[in-house]
RNA sequence: GGCGGCAUGGCCAAGUGGUAAGGCAGGAGUCUGCAAAACUCUCACCCCCAGUUCGAAUCUGGGUGCCGCCUCCA
């Protein structure tokens, strides 16, 4: 649909592509042959580098998946047929590591933090991918890639029984990092960088920017895999896959030889996305391996890098114990998601500020428009051949489609939910086209302001939705019944005591109540309202 | 050492060469017993210097400062 492409019929996606260093148009590679300007036939194929679970899921990884959520929401949203992958990686020497040290199996410790980091995704909102491949169902698939690229003479053993990829066989490796397919420039690059890597330890490698695609280890460790390649004198082979090759069997397996995207931290650009790269290319010997490399930027926690070395990282459970996972997503989506982020208590604040309002509003038009709350989801537009006059939306898609500028969106986010509150209180909404048109669920009955309200609310929650933002916690509570009576009886005693204009008494009975935690709203009909964390709990 | 990124109001942050989005905080007002919420109004010549241009936050060169990758990390 238009929506989807500008006017000359190009894509009017961009993205930002790590393997030119450019901005691209986004043209899927299953768009040949296709109509123009038709997402909805058009299949994409997207791969996400997901966690090694050897531990609880921290900032990083939420800033990561919140941020590749948002564009698969997004590809859905225009109407591309999307396979979304994300990978489990449960082989890798940090999970043996910490097993061996709480004493329980790899396989253990892996089926745990794989459920842990399934948890903290859905508590943050995140769609689940199509299909989460475990490293460790795909040896064979290792193994055989492997062999194919020896074969082709692009890896070669040591004596020991271990492969490494010959990256001198691979004439543009470097070019992810470097972004360019400039041979020359290629080669003065890794020169440089050849003069920079740290000492290896193993003399067999030809050289240092080798690097192994099958780690041999000894036949009496228990976390290994048989191997085709025995070390000198021994009758069968045995081992673990390198680090990169996991990705590149999965993405062989599930999807082929070609994908449309690969995303991930920028901090996989190098090595390992150059090196799946070298090795998915030199063993398909198709290029390119992915056509767009997408990468989102750094977190930082108060200014300094978050690192496992310097202890200040925060977990993603820690975290939302302080914030909800609206409150963090409109954080993260303030910042455009190729720059660096800072994780500080005064941003989540404001985010969170922002967020309260944002969730008051839909429940005042929700309250209004007598709607049930799960009636919400059914009033999102979710088909963008289907926009009609709502403008936020529109313009929503408008700045997605500019790298996923995320920070418009939220002007976006931000504008409807004005037009909004306009609307509830009586003034006319300044964009006209939405008291004219009646949309969603209308009846014959409705009065304007219903009808506004509603073309309103839809045009909000549309943006609020695609964006990723959560329904439930407009209207998510934790109050016992007891509480709640309790609330009851002391607004209605202020209430009694506001009649007798006992003001003394009156704000004596509302400090009490603040005190507790709770906001107390007195309307203008004479009913108040009692909110515990900007959410609505009772009005009496 | 090699490569790359960023510098925008008190804070966070967008910005496609044409005269500075949005948010948070603040100030003034409307409403209200007061307060809160909501609404209205208000709050920046974009690190420095030079250049290109009719015109630059946006392009070029130089400087200063901060950060990252090159080692496991999303």
């Amino acid at each position: 649909m238009a929506q989807s492409t500008s006017e000359n019929n190009t894509p009017a996606l961009k993205l930002f592509n790590t393997l030119t260093g450019q901005l691209e148009p986004f043209l899927p590679l299953d768009s040949a042959g296709k109509p123009e300007g038709q997402p909805e036939c058009q299949k994409v194929k997207m791969y996400v580098c997901g966690p090694t679970v050897y531990d609880d899921a921290h900032l990083g990884h939420a800033r990561c998946y919140i941020t590749w959520d948002v564009l698969y929401r997004f590809l859905k949203f225009l109407g591309y047929k999307v396979e979304y992958v994300r990978n489990v990686t449960d082989v890798d020497d940090k999970i043996l590591n910490r097993a061996k040290e709480r004493g329980e199996t790899p396989a253990e410790l892996a089926e745990r933090n794989y459920h842990s980091f399934t948890a903290d995704m859905k508590a943050l909102n995140v769609l689940p991918p199509d299909k989460e491949p475990r490293a460790t169902e795909y040896i064979g698939e290792m193994l055989q890639g492997i062999q194919a690229i020896m074969d082709k003479g692009a890896a070669y053993r040591t004596t020991d029984g271990s492969v490494y990829f010959r990256v001198s066989a691979k004439a543009d490796y470097g070019k992810l990092k470097f972004g360019t397919n400039d041979p020359e420039a290629l080669k003065k690059h890794l020169e440089d960088l050849k003069s920079g890597a740290r000492v290896e330890v193993d003399e067999e490698k030809e050289s240092p920017l080798d690097f192994a695609l099958w780690k041999a280890v000894p036949l009496s460790d228990a976390n290994g895999w048989e191997s085709p390649w025995p070390a000198a004198g021994a009758d069968k082979g045995w081992g673990r896959p390198g680090w990169h090759m996991e990705c590149s069997a999965m993405n062989h397996a599930v999807f082929g030889e070609q994908i449309d995207i690969h995303a991930g931290g920028a901090d996989l650009i190098f090595p390992h996305h150059e090196n799946e790269i070298a090795q998915s290319e030199a063993w398909t010997g198709h290029q390119p391996f992915a056509k767009y490399w997408l990468h989102n930027g750094f977190v930082n926690v108060s200014g300094e890098k978050m690192s496992k070395s310097l202890g200040n990282f925060s977990t993603i459970k820690k975290l939302l114990e302080r914030y909800d996972a609206n409150t963090i997503r409109y954080f993260l989506l303030t910042n455009h998601y190729r720059m660096p982020v800072d994780f500080n208590d005064e941003s989540l604040q404001a985010a969170e500020n922002r967020v309260k309002k944002m969730h008051r509003t839909i429940q005042a038009a929700v309250k209004f428009l007598n709607l049930d709350n799960t009636q919400l989801g059914s009033l999102v537009i979710k088909d963008s051949s289907d926009l009609m006059q709502m403008t936020q939306l529109k313009k929503l898609i408008a700045a997605l489609n500019e790298d996923m500028n995320t920070a418009q969106g939220l002007k976006h986010l931000n504008y409807a939910q004005g037009q909004l509150n306009l609307a509830l209180q009586d003034q006319v909404p300044l964009d006209e086209e939405l008291k004219i048109y009646s949309i969603g669920v209308a009846y014959p009955e409705d009065t304007d302001k219903v009808r506004i309200i509603k073309n309103c609310l839809i045009d909000l929650i549309s943006v609020f939705y695609h964006l990723g933002f959560s329904f439930e916690l407009i209207f998510k509570t934790s109050i016992s019944n007891l509480e709640n009576l309790k609330l009851q009886d002391a607004v209605s005693q202020r209430k009694t005591a506001k009649a007798e204009k006992n003001w003394v008494e009156a704000d004596r009975i509302r400090n009490e109540i603040l005190a507790q935690g709770y906001q107390i709203l007195d309307n203008k009909d004479g009913t108040t309202t009692v909110e515990k964390d900007g959410v609505e709990i009772l009005r009496v």
